[in-house]
DNA sequence: GCCAACGTTGGC
DNA sequence: GCCAACGTTGGC
């Protein structure tokens, strides 16, 4: 089991538009950076992602799980691209703000941090469960 | 709205 | 294959 990160411009597809798709899922599609690509190329189905907020939420609002592993990305006609789908597993009781990872020295190292940009990253195991602690789940 | 970080493009 | 110019992302 593999722990990651993906990051979404509430604007553009939010956690709320997410959790409507029930378990039907949506194809996480639109990624268009090469080492993102690869990220989720190395998803397996089962795998966890937390379900971040970037722009004005900047933080994990929800956790999804990988329903299909990465398949040709139907918004891309290049062919070079390609997309997992993820389905709403539950919400983090309270949102875990990039202030609040910022402050916490264990998660110091996440790529939130030391890859702003990066919009698929990996969470190691350990992060998973701070992150999950900070946000009220066990 | 600005700026830093960083990926991509194109000329040589 | 190098590197400058440019575009995009995302935090502030």
């Amino acid at each position: 089991m593999k722990y990651w990160l993906l990051k979404s411009e509430p604007s553009d597809w939010s956690w709320d538009d997410q959790v409507a798709k029930g378990d039907e899922g949506e194809a996480w599609t639109g990624v268009r950076n090469y080492q993102a690509r690869n990220m989720m190329r190395q998803m397996s189905v089962g795998d966890l992602a937390f379900f971040y907020h970037s722009q004005s939420d900047k933080a994990c609002v929800g956790i999804v799980e990988v329903i299909a592993p990465a398949a040709p990305d139907p918004t891309d006609e290049t062919g070079k691209w390609e997309c997992v789908t993820v389905k709403a597993v539950e919400s983090l009781p309270r949102p875990v703000t990039l202030a609040a990872v910022k402050e916490t020295p264990e998660l110091s190292e996440m790529s939130l941090v030391k890859t702003v940009r990066l919009s698929v990253q990996p969470v190691t195991e350990n992060e998973w469960r701070i992150v999950l602690r900070t946000g009220g789940l066990t």
